[in-house]
DNA sequence: GACAAGCAGATTGTCGACAATCCAGCAAGA
DNA sequence: TCTTGCTGGATTGTCGACAATCTGCTTGTC
């Protein structure tokens, strides 16, 4: 008999999948930064009562995507300039060290996911699934944080991912038009197939130095739509 | 007439409340990691009904220092040696970044409260108020950070700080005896009121190795314990 | 017309009760 | 003896209703 090793089986609460349903609407930006949330509407909406809702809710507070104001309401948080600057800066780092824990980590495993993810991206660019494509880059730019064995650096990236993954959508839900990064994955790809580390680690910065300056020039234009109101 | 910028007033919700009072108890050690968090019995205890405590368990499930399992109950992290390697692992470098951003932001106000924050662990050390002095040392250190004007690297510390804090409680407790680290802070702090950057970095990640040995040992005895269950 | 007090509506916070699920223990059968 | 199925009690998940708070408008007064 082959040997399987079962995962833990899915949760079946309802907050579960409302904290799901409510983080992919916030992610693909149909929720709008600084939307406020009511909570007896969204509830009848999804025919749910209001105790696992606002329970799913306050678990997206402590993940940094909602905000909450005591009596006031619950919102999308907003997205300045500085945030994106500070997510992107912190990133750098946590890429540097994360390619430098995962590099001896790297099996065949590790280089056959590397293409699969690759693969997926490619498609959704090729489908013109801009959502996807953000997500799918993400997963692939995820894996050096999978194979680093730090579950911390993990759980910390991923909390930075929610918040990138929203300035990617609402970024492409602005401007409309599909995010570029073509041949970008290629090297980075390439790179950590090869033997130089530092190589590696030295293009990541690159890497997302490349998009951030198209999604910072975004975001100035953000603070300047929301400063006049 | 002087110029007056009011903090938000005090949370008054009871949710706010018990958040605080949960979290005070894990951090210190009062509710030892693994245990059950039985809802019905803490809340008759707190005078409140179930809501607002799941409400506060989600919040406290979604800083890290709780861990729920659907129908099965929320119980307190349990602490493993790897998951003490990898937090410090990931603080060194954060430490390096932090202080590369604090460094220019060094002002008057800086240094006056970097001995104001000094002094009140040297207090809590002659009081042998040892979870003061974990709560006061964790706070000097957290002064680069605040510094730093990076929200995002802000908020990550403070999750972080949250399980070192834990740790070293229940290092503390197991031990009965106050946390040494005398003379540590004295160059730490007249590092950081020096010039020369790159020492001061370079201290921060040797200070963090001398109690990192020490917590450490005592993690592996937590391991051997658990496993022989 | 300007401004403060107060009221009504809407929304969030909290409560007590019910439903769904789990777990330990026991009984029946192979 | 081991396994399987059942059952009662305890605990978590969810619900609908009530209380506390905020907001905008109205009203009355100057």
């Amino acid at each position: 008999m082959a040997k399987l090793d079962f995962g833990p089986i899915a949760d079946t609460t309802r907050r579960a999948e409302i904290v799901a349903l409510l983080r992919r609407a916030i992610l693909t930006g149909q929720l709008e930064p600084g939307q406020k949330l009511n909570e007896l509407r969204i509830s009848e909406q999804m025919r749910v009562s209001r105790a696992p809702l606002r329970e799913a809710m306050r678990e997206l507070v402590q993940e940094g995507i909602l905000t909450s104001i005591p009596y006031a309401g619950t919102f999308v948080i907003d997205v300045t300039a500085k945030d994106i600057i500070d997510a992107y800066s912190l990133n750098k780092v946590l890429d540097e060290f994360a390619i430098e824990l995962a590099w001896p980590q790297r099996d065949q495993r590790f280089f056959d996911e590397l293409d699969r993810r690759h693969e997926a991206v490619k498609q959704a660019t090729r489908a013109v699934d801009t959502t996807r494509q953000i997500e799918t880059a993400l997963q692939l730019h995820g894996l050096i944080y999978e194979w680093a064995d730090n579950s911390v650096l993990l759980e910390t990236w991923q909390r930075l991912t929610s918040r990138l993954q929203m300035y990617f959508a609402l970024h492409q839900r602005a401007l409309n038009e599909p995010v570029p990064a073509e041949g970008v994955h290629e090297t980075y790809v390439a790179l950590l197939k090869g033997a130089d580390m530092r190589a590696a680690q030295h293009h990541a910065r690159e890497h997302i130095d490349v998009d951030f300056e198209e999604l910072l020039a975004y975001a100035r234009g953000l603070e300047k739509r929301t400063s006049k109101n």
